[in-house]
DNA sequence: ACTTGGCACTCCGTCCGTGCGAGTGCCAGT
DNA sequence: ACTGGCACTCGCACGGACGGAGTGCCAAGT
């Protein structure tokens, strides 16, 4: 009915002008600036209505409402359209990532952009390891027992370890051992090289086996670890922005969080790519993440997130917004990683 | 004088009971908490005087002294003894950084540990480009025009480039040109790498020529950038802690410089490995740092210094304990990078 | 020449009471 | 089912009073 409609749209109202003017909305501001085409006092019962469903709340008696957690999540799911992003805000992205010289380069303008988009911190994570694939494995040797192992991945990522080694190596074992690896290895994405270590040793001839044994531990022990994924943040600077009206307490346990890495890396492994997600203040489940609300998705090429990349701010923000502008951002950064 | 050596100790007991209890301290509590044989008549007129050189000033007409920054700045220079570590902080340095599996890491954990020993700000800069030595140089081709050129530096950094190459490379030329490169720049130091370039041109077989040309222009290109020199930040939630009376204004400003980096690694170039250099508020002319101190110290080995690294808190904060603690992690970030 | 106790003064922070404005809930009328 | 009216409730901003901490100065003591 008609009924249930307006009350939506009411909802769609608050949600709007709280995001916009930080104030709790009352009945009569609403009707002034929105064109519903009834009185406050209509109003008015259709906001009692929505607190009594847990949609808004009034932080005191007689103040105007506020959308709960559960308010947004109504507003996300069905009452927001897409927001197409403006050619300037286009036209910065392209400018902002064209010019990047490696792969840190383009994390680090990645995250600057999207701070400054959408004004809120912004995260994203390195390329996951696992699901890279091997481009090229060099060996160096540093010392008579010890050989620098560099791994260069498809998508630019580079990871060296230093491999301690059982006996003296001889010379010319070096560039033995850097072709054996890199036949084995090249083109295996790295979630599955572990398979592909026994055959190797098989394989091997004799003199190299220990070798070829240290170097496939130390990489295996390397790309196990998935906590070595690592995360780049920035735009710190605009939880300041808020007059720290917008996050409950203080901002101290966010800012903590941010720096563990390890809370915002396993919200970020359930990404994927045609999805944005948006999680929502209480819905994180995390302690210090309670008053924030996370917009993320995945980048990559189409059959495969090689990780993610979001933003973390207040529950208070422009979803719409900000979820078109995470898109494209990570649409962008999709390719500019396939193609290089 | 015993007259102006009792005065200097009223400016030591001023500041040491303002940074531990924030208040403006008083002539009645200085007298109760310190034992200066004399009367708090006596310690206001040397308040006074201190106010008149300019050491110490009132918030308002008649509540306690506050240090200046010219008073912070004569407690460090004269008044400050060295604060040795606690034999738990020195544990805690070890037991923080040894395992790290590469230089990442180290900078990583470092950054931690100072930030978690000062509960300050920390920020480490990574080794100067220029002034470490080519440990190896790696070329890979990874598409008909496009070589991949991985640069190892002695202190394990590693930087990469793609560069494109004027023509299409012979099959066979890229194992010559590696040792070609190699022979050439391994052990030189990256800054006088430079001047190598024309006489390599000169002596590389003539089908080599136009590849070497293009891959030491993106070399020199990355290295005369100094402003890519990285700076890795952490404990930024300690900023968080000081109940935001810590820093003038807000500490927006200052989480913008942390993330521009560049303003920080401007004071960061002028550390040398041997002395702890303080910067007290307004010494740091940028206008974000003005209401912050830093300590900064270098690290490397004795001979030269390979990055600074340090912390940035409020002016009110123990510089005795934050220099020495800024000082035995760089000593032993030094050696561990030293015999790597 | 310094130091000390006393004293009057200044000013900040807090508390309390008031008034105002925004917003609500309810009710009667259309 | 919607609307206008009305009484009611709070939060907040303003303003005056109060208490306390700390100072500067002065006269007296060593």
């Amino acid at each position: 009915m008609a009924h249930d409609e307006r009350r939506l749209e009411v909802l769609r109202a608050v949600v709007q002008d709280f995001v916009s003017t930080n104030d709790p909305v009352g009945s009569k501001a609403l009707a002034e600036r929105h064109d519903l085409g009834v009185s406050p006092a209509t109003i008015r019962n259709d906001m009692a209505v929505l607190e009594e469903q847990g949609y808004i709340t009034q932080p005191h008696t007689s103040a105007g409402r506020v959308p709960t957690d559960k308010g947004y999540r109504l507003f996300v799911d069905r009452l927001s359209a897409v927001k197409p992003l403006s050619p300037a805000e286009r036209r910065a992205i392209e400018r902002f990532l064209d010019g990047a010289v490696d792969l840190h380069d383009v994390l680090g303008r990645t995250v600057r952009l999207l701070a400054q988009l959408t004004r809120q911190v912004a995260v994203v994570q390195y390329p996951t390891l696992s699901r890279s694939a091997v481009r090229h494995l060099e060996v160096v040797q540093v010392a008579s027992g010890r050989l620098l192992v560099v791994l260069i991945t498809d998508t630019g990522r580079v990871e060296q370890r230093v491999v301690e080694c059982p006996a003296d190596v001889e010379p010319g074992a070096v560039p033995e051992l850097r072709t054996l690896l890199n036949s084995a290895f090249a083109g295996v994405k790295l979630g599955e090289a572990g398979d592909k270590v026994p055959g190797l040793l098989e394989t091997a001839p004799p003199h190299l086996r220990s070798l070829v044994a240290a170097v496939s531990a130390t990489l295996m022990e390397t790309l196990v670890e998935p906590s070595e994924d690592r995360l780049v943040v920035g735009g710190t600077a605009n939880l300041a922005r808020g007059s720290a009206m917008d996050f409950p307490g203080t901002m101290r346990p966010l800012l903590e969080a941010l720096e563990e890495q390890v809370v915002v890396l396993r919200l970020m492994s359930e990404v994927d790519a045609s999805t944005v997600l948006v999680r929502i203040g209480e819905e994180n489940a995390h302690e210090a993440l309670s008053g924030a609300s996370l917009v993320t998705v995945g980048y990559g090429s189409a059959d495969r997130a090689l990780g993610g990349l979001g933003i973390v701010g207040p529950t208070r923000m422009d979803y719409p917004g900000n979820m078109a502008a995470v898109r494209a951002v990570a649409r962008y950064v999709g390719h500019l990683l396939a193609e290089s």
